[in-house]
DNA sequence: TGAATTTGTTTAACATGATAAGTATTATAG
DNA sequence: CTATAATACTTATCATGTTAAACAAATTCA
């Protein structure tokens, strides 16, 4: 069989948690977890949205994300909104809070995204990324 | 701001789930987590090892391996040894029921991975594997 | 030696991942 | 219309992720 270390997942949960690790505690210095993070910046993008769509801008499972959302709420960073036109859909977007909350963390995350391009150089990184997309589209085309 | 699809991380994320996805239905219907089944392979790779080595082969936190081992042994697939030489130390093994398993599994896994070598093409693989590696010694080297 | 430190592992607590099932609302077929 | 199916979301349950703290065995060092 494949060497263990030879493993896409692998190597790929290994890259991603070389990344993060230098992300999660500047998100935790500000009491926000990974996955919280992740739901506010796609709000911040979207500017509103339904749970379904906030699921999979964030790439969150909907159970999750309902957990989130409830805590994100608690904290005031979310509002619902009631989409009239269907009485399922609940609306998603940030509170001037949750805003305030974005732009304080977003240039310093910046910052070390900025340290991994000059470390890693901005090349490559554009090429792992292109490579990235191709596979995961061809893995959900074919499947 | 950077868009929020081109974040490296999730870019990381969603090509691993995309793998994933194919995986994780053969392992649930032998009755394993992808995290256990890690384990049982990085078992195989090193046929007995502490759980320190265990837990940086197989990529999980000793909380969660700690509580992953007490599972596996509950269902006799791995054993404990302690190390006479130091009695702080737990050696792992597969039991034979554990490596049973693994080659009941292994082979079925591995056809499921070619067929993605097929549609994403193995040089193209190649290049990811490089650049993945390449990134997370990168990253680990400079911090 | 023996107190302080380090190392290997486990426990605790809370958040998320994953699957299945439940609930309410909307759409569809007959 | 209305029974049925599909959709959007939530709840439930169990496993893992993440951090901090506890614990015991080994090491260091005064």
């Amino acid at each position: 069989m494949r060497d263990f270390k030879h493993s896409l997942p692998m190597q790929l949960m290994r890259a991603r948690e070389a990344a993060m690790s230098r992300f999660r505690p500047l998100l935790r210095d500000h009491g926000l977890t990974e996955q919280q993070w992740r739901v506010i910046r796609a709000l911040v993008d979207a500017g509103g949205a339904d749970i379904g769509e906030l699921a999979r801008k964030s790439c969150l499972l909907a159970p999750s994300l309902t957990r989130i959302l409830q805590y994100l709420e608690s904290e005031s960073l979310i509002k619902r909104t009631q989409n009239s036109a269907d009485n399922r859909r609940v609306i998603i977007s940030l509170t001037a809070k949750g805003r305030r909350l974005f732009n304080k963390i977003a240039p310093r995350l910046e910052s070390l995204y900025k340290v991994i391009e000059d470390e890693f150089g901005i090349q490559r990184l554009e090429a792992l990324y292109t490579l990235l997309a191709e596979f995961y589209e061809t893995l959900e085309a074919n499947w």
